[in-house]
DNA sequence: TATGAATGAGTATTCATTCAT
DNA sequence: CATGAATGAATACTCATTCAT
C-alpha cells in the first residue's frame, strides 16, 4: 500500500478533487482551443473553480500545460499496459496493438489534439518536464517482444525494426485523425463515418502485417 | 496570356510587391507561432511594412491566414505538376510519388506547420475559402493513373484504392515530420539526422510497395 | 532654430500633446502613489487618454517612470539656469542659491516626493536612463563659481569644498520637505505654515553663511 | 517588575517568538520594499512561519507597518537613551550628539527607508499610532538641554532653538543615507565609502557647531 | 498608396484577506 | 497555536482593428 492509498482527511480529500478538477478541465479546454486559446478563466470555470486555484496548485499556465502533458501520457500507458498480448500468436498481437493504437486516438481526440499542439510549440513544454520522458518511454515496450517473437517464429522479416514498426503504426493512426479537417477538403470522405473508419482500420492493419510478414 | 501576365504600371507593380512581401512574411510567422501566436505586427514587420497595409490588402487576419493557406497549397501543387511520373513504369512512378511528397514536407516545414495548425482549428478557415477546394483537389489526380497503370499491367493489387493509397503515403510522410518533437522525447533519434531521414524514405517506400504489389 | 521649433503637421502636433499629457499626469501620479501605487490605468484617466497610449509612447511603466524622472531633472535645471547670480558678490549669490533651492523644493512637491520614490527603490531607475546623468550633472556647476569668487575675494573659507557646500543646502531644503509627516508627529509644528517656512528659510540661509564665512 | 518580564509559559514564550519573528521579517521586508512591495507572502516566509500568523498577531498588513513604525522608533529611542551626555561641557555634547545621530542612520539603514517610506505616505500609518507620539517625543529631549547649557556659560547663541538645531543636525545626517541614490548618479562619489562617510561626519560637525557658536 | 495615432476588450498573474480544520 | 485551501478585486500589459491625414 503506497502513501497515496492511505485515506485523507476531508479538507486533503477536497484539495485532491479540487486539483484533479482543475487538471481534467485543463485537458479539455487546451484540447479544445490550443496552448494560447486555452484560457486560464475558461479552465477555471469549466473547473468549477477560481483563476487563482491554478497558481495555488499549478503556478503558472505553462506547468498547467506540462502536467496535462503527463497527464495524457499517463493515462495512455495506463491503457497501453492493460493491453494483453499473446505472444504464442504474434500475428495476431501485432493487429491487436495496431486495433488498440487506433482506437486510442479515436476514442481520446483530446490526445491526439494535445500532441499536435505541442508539435507546434517544437516541444518546447515536453523538454521542461522530467516525468514525460519516463512515462512515455514505455510505449515501445510493447511492441519489441511482439516483433522478436515473430521472427523467432520465422514470421516476421529479420530486418524489419521495431523502431519503424512503431513509427509506421503511430503514422497509420494518428493522421486520420490529426488531419480529419484539411483532408475532407478535397476528399469527399466524412472521416467521421464509422464506415469510412472501419475501412482504414482493415486497410492499415494490412498495410501493417504486410510490411513485416515474410510471405502472404 | 491572362491579365495578370500583362506588365503592370509601376505603382501597380509596387502595390503588388508589398502585397506579395505581407503574404511570405504571414506564411513565415504562422508557421512559426500558429495562428494565434501570429501577430499582426510581427507580420507586418517582417515584411518591412504596416499593420494599416495587412488590413488594406488583406481586410482581417483571418483573411490573411486564408490567403496563406491558398497559397501554400498552390506552391504545392505547382510543384506538383513539375512531377513527371511516367506510366509505362508504374512500381518506379509509385516510388517517385512517395519520394517526392516525403522531399516537399522535409523541404517545406511551413506547410506542414500551417496544415496542423489549421487541422487544430477544425478546418475553419478552408471552410471558409472557395479556392482551396479547388486548389487542392488536383493532389489525388497523380495518383490514381498510377494506380490504374499498375492495377493493369497485373502488377498492383485490384482491390488497391487511390483513396486509402493517398491516405498511406500522406500519413508515412506527413507524421514524421509534423510529429518529430514529442517523438523525440521518448525515441532516443534525431529526427533532424539525414541517415534517419534516408532510412525512413526506404522504409516507407518499401511499405507502400508491399501494400500494392501482387507478389514480392 | 532647431528642429525641434519647427511647425509640426496637425496630426503630429496632436501626437506631441498626448505624449505631453502622459507624462505630465504621470508626473502628478507616481509622486502622489509612488512607482507600485502609481497604476497604469490612473495615469491615463489622468491624461484623458488611453492605457494603450502609454504603451504605444513609452513602452512600459519604468520607461515611462525614467522619462518621469528625465523630466523633472530637466525642469529642475532649466529653473536653475534662469537664475542669474553676480558673482561680484559671493555672499548674496550664495543666498540666493539656497533661496532657490529652498523655493523650488517648496512649490514642487513633485520632485521631493518623486526623488525619494527614486531613492528607495535604490537608484534602480536612473542607473537605467542614460540621459539623467547629462541633465543632472550641471546642477553643482552654478555653486563652484561662487564660492571660487567668495574665497578669491578672502570672503569664503579656503577649505570649503563646493561638494559638501553643495550637500550641506540640499540636506537643509530637502529633509524639511521630505519628511514633514513624520517630523510633525513629534513636534508641534506645522511644516505647511508660511511662518514656519519663512523661520526655517532664514535659519538654514544662516547656517550656510556661517559654514563658509571666515569672520562673522 | 511589569507583566512583560514576567516568565512565561512555554507556550506563550513560543507565541512571543513567533510574534517578534514576523515582526523583525517585516521591518527588513518593508525596508528593502516599502509598504506596498512588502508583500505579507515575503514576510511570513522571510519569519519562517505562515500568513495567516501575520493576521492572527497584527490584524492586518496596515497595522503590522503601524507596529513597525512603533518597533523602529522604540529601538531609535533605546540607543538614545544608552547616550550620556555631559552637560558640563556643551559644546563636545552636542558634537556626540551629531555623531549618534549620524552613526544610527548609517548602521540602520532600516529605519531611514521606512520613515522615508511613511513619508511618502504622507504620515497615514504613524497617525493611526496612539504610541508613536509618546515613543518619539523623547527624542528631542535629549537636544534642549544641551543647548540650554551652552547657553548658560555663553558659549551657544542666545537666539539658537532647539527645534532649529534639532532639523538641522537631523538634515545633515538623514539626507545623505537617505538620497545617496539620487546624488550618485551626477556626483562621482561613492556614498559608501568610509573616507566620504568620514569627511561628510567631520564636515557637518563643523556645520552644526558654527551654527551655535557664539563666536569661533 | 501609405502610415502614425487611437481604442476597447481581453489576458496571465498577483495580492491581501478569510474560511475550515 | 498553527496551517492549507479558497476568493475577488486588481494590475501591467497585449491584440486586432479603425481613424485621420
Amino acid at each position: 500500500m503506497t502513501t497515496s492509498d492511505l485515506p485523507l482527511g476531508k479538507r486533503a480529500q477536497q484539495a485532491k478533487d479540487t486539483r484533479d478538477k482543475i487538471l481534467k478541465a485543463a485537458v479539455r479546454i487546451f484540447a479544445k482551443n490550443g496552448y494560447a486559446g486555452g484560457r486560464i478563466e475558461s479552465i477555471s470555470k469549466a473547473a468549477a473553480s477560481n483563476d487563482r486555484m491554478i497558481y495555488y496548485y499549478f503556478g503558472s499556465k505553462e506547468k498547467l500545460f506540462i502536467e496535462v502533458l503527463e497527464h495524457i501520457y499517463l493515462q495512455f500507458n495506463q491503457a497501453e499496459r492493460k493491453l494483453k498480448l499473446d505472444l504464442a500468436d504474434p500475428a495476431e498481437a501485432l493487429q491487436r496493438i495496431v486495433e488498440f493504437t487506433w482506437s486510442y486516438y479515436l476514442k481520446h481526440p483530446e490526445f491526439v489534439l494535445i500532441l499536435s499542439t505541442e508539435n507546434l510549440h517544437r516541444g518546447k513544454h515536453s523538454k521542461k518536464s522530467a516525468n514525460i520522458k519516463t512515462i512515455s518511454s514505455s510505449i515501445l515496450a510493447n511492441l519489441a517482444p511482439v516483433l522478436e517473437a515473430g521472427q523467432q517464429r520465422g514470421l516476421f522479416r529479420k530486418d524489419a525494426s521495431a523502431r519503424n514498426l512503431y513509427l509506421t503504426i503511430s503514422s497509420l493512426t494518428y493522421f486520420y485523425n490529426s488531419n480529419q479537417y484539411t483532408l475532407s477538403v478535397f476528399m469527399d470522405e466524412d472521416f467521421a463515418s464509422s464506415t469510412f473508419q472501419q475501412e482504414w482500420l482493415a486497410h492499415i492493419k494490412d498495410v501493417v502485417m504486410r510490411s513485416v510478414l515474410i510471405s502472404l
